[in-house]
DNA sequence: CGTTATGTTGACAGTCACTTCCACGTCCGG
DNA sequence: CCGGACGTGGAAGTGACTGTCAACATAACG
């Protein structure tokens, strides 16, 4: 889940202070979710056991179900910005490969909390049982970054967009996989071969 | 949107005095999200429209995210059962691709109605936006109905699964940009080259 | 060191999607 | 014509959020 706070220094203090407790809210309601279900859950009810009033619980949080998904969506904008990275000549969609695989490979931090996440999702609806891994807007904008890269209009061709779709859709249908198995094999592995079958494999003869 | 009634006949009175109030609401709701953006208008303002009592509209409507993505999710069960049907040798993408298809080509009966139903999208907020062609349900019993044709396990092999949800993430995409675009373009042939891209031309050499 | 901007907090009230329950009417078969 | 199934409206409740406000801590400044 990579909370990515390298060392308590160099912040302001106060921001520390935010995302401690911000990282606490969250280990709660993971504990939370993952004992009693995430719908048996109030955010009130997390409030409480963290030792927050509701209000305050609303004001680190943007909602309930971020709890639940934010794990997956923290690389987020990370994996956009390691597609720019890739270098501009590389196979496009090796490069949405390895700027997905470069999040994933720090994904699993701690098997612990791992564990708890993974029971939360079981628990959880099954429209949120989905796991996405980019929201909306950083997935329109890496298809823009692909569609850059091959030279296209992001309103002219098709390519971009589909290539971006099919890999994450591919991506996401990996980790749950991972999820519901009994993770014999590692995400990165699952992942590297769900993204070769999307951009190579799926002409089945 | 193709709610499906052949004729006046056949069905018990009561349920077609049903069908018919359903589909009014599904008309009025589509109207007034359109007209007023989809988060300005309350369940509550749709049932005074419709006439009848905000215990009553949720009696017959599941949510009020259904009254606008129930569009896409009319023919969920029947993309499945059009697989089905498929006969047994045929390449297994051209089978998905073909249930797709035969799904797509009926969706549009209606221009008007499909005009509402697009400004309708245009103003939900971005995580509705996204158009899904399968809930999690009928998306897993496809998977597995390919990965039957397969020959494999389900949890034992990624293929089936990849193939499924990179097909349907890319006729989503085709879906988003044919509504986003001036319709130029045919959804159908939206649809087919965007599963063509899918299962075939990925390999972006 | 004191005073003033700044940020954080809890309490409270409100909105809205949705649920549950209950009492009343209407329609249908017997 | 009657009794029960079904459909309805009304009212009360739950839970996720949102906004406002006054009290309070902290940080920044002179």
């Amino acid at each position: 889940m990579s909370t990515t706070d390298p060392e308590p220094s160099a912040l302001p203090l106060r921001e520390r202070q935010r995302l401690a407790l911000r990282a606490d809210i969250q280990q709660v309601a993971l504990q939370l979710f993952a004992d009693q279900g995430y719908d048996h859950v109030t955010t009130e009810a997390i409030a409480e056991e963290v030792g927050i009033s509701p209000s305050t619980f609303f004001r680190h949080v943007p909602s309930k179900e971020h709890l639940l998904l934010g794990a997956t969506q923290r690389g987020r904008a990370q994996i956009v910005a390691n597609f720019h990275a890739r270098p501009h000549d590389e196979d496009v969609a090796a490069s949405i490969a390895a700027a997905i695989l470069a999040r994933t490979s720090q994904f699993v931090d701690d098997d612990e909390t791992m564990e708890l996440w993974r029971r939360a999702m079981v628990s959880a609806p099954a429209d949120l049982r989905r796991a996405t891994l980019l929201s909306r807007e950083d997935c329109d904008s890496l298809v823009a970054a692909v569609a850059d890269r091959l030279g296209v209009e992001v309103g002219a061709d098709l390519r971009a967009g589909v290539l971006v779709r099919a890999s994450l859709a591919a991506v996401e249908y990996a980790y749950e996989w991972w999820l519901a198995d009994d993770r014999t094999e590692s995400l990165h592995v699952l992942t590297e071969r769900a993204l070769d079958l999307a951009t190579h494999g799926l002409a089945t003869s």
